[in-house]
DNA sequence: CGTCGTATTGAATGGGTTCAAGTAGCGTGG
DNA sequence: CCACGCTACTTGAACCCATTCAATACGACG
């Protein structure tokens, strides 16, 4: 396990700096932590309910999702996650996985033990209460899709997860131009909203047709912020973003 | 703003001690934080959606609610709270809110300034750990919620939130052998489940019909708990309780 | 005893599901 | 180079769980 001061954290460390502030000894510190990266294929688990996992993964490149098993093949996908995220950063203080997580795509994926991170927190306040703010922040995005899921119809709930991918990225210099990838299935996108993947298909065409975002499914392309994010009720303050990535 | 070494702060202390272990110096250190107590009527907000707030709520008695107003009435409750949680935690690192806290019922309500919040963390890094991992419980609880509103019907849904109540109330010592007060009206609980006031009520006469739940509406008495976890799906895993309060 | 919030009931409606087929794109191997 | 197989996407039709609307009952409280 080296010592990583060099570029594979860049993403954390970018995502952090989006949404709080770190002082220049906690960025080095959080540089320093060890790390295991690891290439993990597309459609793996990286963690599994009931697993007592002793390190965070920490994605350097592709994108993540964590989910839920139900009787009968039900799945509920629960977020999804792009570089510079530690989709599991919970399991630092609970210690038993109440849910899996795996990679949609290929993935860089660094492993920091629990050890490393519980050090960095007792050296650094600020380190810690930034790490703890991105649970908070995690815990947000979980409301805002309860608030979809519970009270809002298949095409807003559609619109607001792509507005707020999309933010997300941009955040992390991953999308400029309302355009970013977009690997997530249809089937994948209805476990995530509580829609049938038939339904997510009939929907998307229509959004096509109305001309809110562009015709391709591997990409996403947004014609029509402005629509779109009205379509959503998206409001950005949930994802309590401190400053957006330098282009 | 007396620095409250009494027992007020005792709901607190004993739902941190059911989901963590503090050391007796942390346990101190929490007694004498500084608080000012309210008594709120029902159905008052504690915080507001876009509120700013210098101080944390706990609730040293009553039940409150977390919610977000949508267009047209829409409403999505978010959470339920009982003595002993702090239900706007999260606003110690975030500095908005994105949704409001109100009471069921009337509360005693400790104010705690975020000050006071953040010198304990400082000085004692497992009361720290204590108070983030409650953030993370209650993210896990999102997170079955989503489940729930996702991809289970109706009365699942109910048999489910019914569970969760009781076991949280148990957690604290206020319930036992199957009985807690409900202090939720059938249109609060459509709003957290994502469903209309007037299914709610088809299907708890449906339970109650099927020898469930008792027929009081005030309170609930769950007259056969395996069938009714059953029909839930519930495993508490995802509550992470380390123990039960002592009767 | 009237009033307001909450619970209850019935009937019509609808958004989304389910089932079942069929298509399109792409990598693999013969 | 094409057949094969896999996965994802697409389409149509029947169905259903839950909503909506509208009216009625209940019960606590001043």
């Amino acid at each position: 396990m080296a010592s990583a001061s060099n570029a594979e954290l860049a993403p954390l460390i970018r995502k952090l700096e989006s949404i709080a502030t770190l002082s220049d000894e906690a960025r080095q510190a959080v540089h320093a932590l060890p790390m295991a990266v690891r290439v993990v294929e597309p459609r793996q688990d990286l963690a599994r309910d009931k697993d007592k996992p002793a390190h965070c993964c920490v994605l350097l490149t592709g994108w993540a999702y964590r989910y839920k098993l139900l009787d009968e093949g039900r799945r509920q996908i629960l977020s999804f996650h792009v570089p510079g995220d530690i989709p599991d950063l919970q399991s630092l203080h609970l210690h038993v996985m109440d849910h899996s997580l795996a990679t949609v795509t290929q993935c860089r994926v660094g492993l920091i033990p629990h050890e490393g991170l519980r050090a960095l927190c007792l050296r650094f306040p600020d380190a810690a209460f930034a790490l703890w703010r991105d649970t908070l922040i995690d815990a947000a995005i979980f409301r805002e899709w309860m608030i979809g899921i519970g009270r809002r119809n298949a095409h807003s709930r559609i619109a607001h997860i792509f507005c707020e991918m999309y933010v997300k990225l941009q955040a992390v210099g991953l999308a400029e131009n309302h355009r970013c990838a977009w690997p997530v299935t249809q089937t994948d996108l209805g476990d995530a909203l509580g829609l049938s993947n038939v339904h997510v298909n009939r929907v998307l065409q229509d959004l096509r047709a109305q001309g809110l975002i562009g015709p391709q499914d591997r990409d996403l392309v947004i014609l029509d912020w402005d629509a779109l994010s009205a379509l959503g009720e998206f409001d950005e303050t949930y994802l309590h973003l401190e400053r957006r990535a330098a282009a």
